[in-house]
DNA sequence: CGATACATGTAAGAAGTTACATGATTGT
DNA sequence: ACAATCATGTAACTTCTTACATGTATCG
């Protein structure tokens, strides 16, 4: 029904909560000690954002009062959630969420395995294949543009930008491998 | 005196109207059409973020009444907005930085031209490769700690993780030279 | 004559940051 | 004893997003 709209926070605790469900506070220690450290793991981000899904309905809690001390609040996914997370597991990606929000498309891939087939894996990752070589037209483009200009930091800096996505649009292909692969190994 | 302390949005508003006084709409169009795309071009960014400067003295605006119909607001630095500038270009990269928020960096070296020595300019770069290598170790160290585990996606994903900073550390030593013979060539 | 570019802004709401607040447990 | 870790949360503030509002000039 309802065209959910949430936050990468917000999705990112969808999927780590789908995978095993966790306090606010064991989500803090994920996002302070794996490469998901691009994510805030401060308080006041994290407890809020839970009780936003939980008041959509995405999340419920049930409270662990067995051994500890104080009670830990433990979150996990409604039959909404998981259509919500399903939901964006299925969005393609679009050069505007590669361009402003970098790191978006990785972390769903990141979290798509379970919920999506090979094929649909394979099939969005060529669909992000296209927008990284798609955006690096246009930064190959805009060099040409630049080149007779005497700045050169600026010229540099666009040289990172094209050495990065070039070496995403490499990973695509990697990845692609790697998920056939796997998935021949049946 | 005070410590000034802005987001990456009013600083990249900073460097433009430093290398050319500007009006929002002007700014608009860099962020739409160069790869500054990702700072939102919205008006609801922009304006407010100008006017704010603005009232911290950090920006003077003049009004443009000569051919337009509507007058142009042209923006330029003031001596605070300068020094505010030249304090940030002097910051060194954090790792914290560069997980958080990575394009800062970069954007940082792009408007450093002109106001930072080449000597300056090498040291930056030299101090963004170090911490670049040292998150790379992280990283490989997370690697090995998730060499074991079935999850593929995950692991897929730190791959790109590692080879983006990969990317990015050749290029730093690739900068380095290529300022080195910029500053030789004089 | 209609769409697009020029040009500037505001209002409401959502979300994140920093700092504060509390208190038990475990390690040194 | 003292510090660090476990564990949860709130309050004030800042900022960004989306949408609205207004009007001219130019191009096809």
């Amino acid at each position: 029904m309802g065209e959910v709209v949430l936050t990468p926070l917000e999705y990112a605790l969808l999927g780590l909560l789908e995978m095993a469900p966790s306090s606010g506070y064991d989500v803090k220690k994920v996002f302070d000690n794996t490469p998901l450290a691009h994510f805030s793991s401060s308080p006041g981000a994290i407890y809020p954002a839970l009780k936003r899904l939980a008041k959509k309905g995405l999340l419920e809690a049930t409270l662990d009062t067995t051994t500890e001390a104080r009670p830990r609040r433990v979150f996990s996914l409604t039959g909404a959630g998981r259509q919500a997370l399903l939901e964006w597991l299925h969005q393609q990606v679009s050069e505007d969420e590669l361009v402003r929000d970098g790191r978006s498309p990785m972390l769903r891939f990141a979290l798509a395995e379970g919920h999506l087939s090979p094929d649909e894996v394979v099939a969005y990752l060529e669909g992000l294949g296209r927008v990284v070589r798609a955006y690096l037209q246009k930064l190959y483009a805009h060099r040409e543009d630049v080149k007779g200009i005497e700045q050169l930091h600026p010229r540099l800096a666009l040289e990172d930008g094209i050495r990065g996505y070039e070496a995403m649009a490499g990973w695509v292909d990697f990845a692609i491998a790697g998920i056939k692969a796997h998935g021949a190994r049946d």
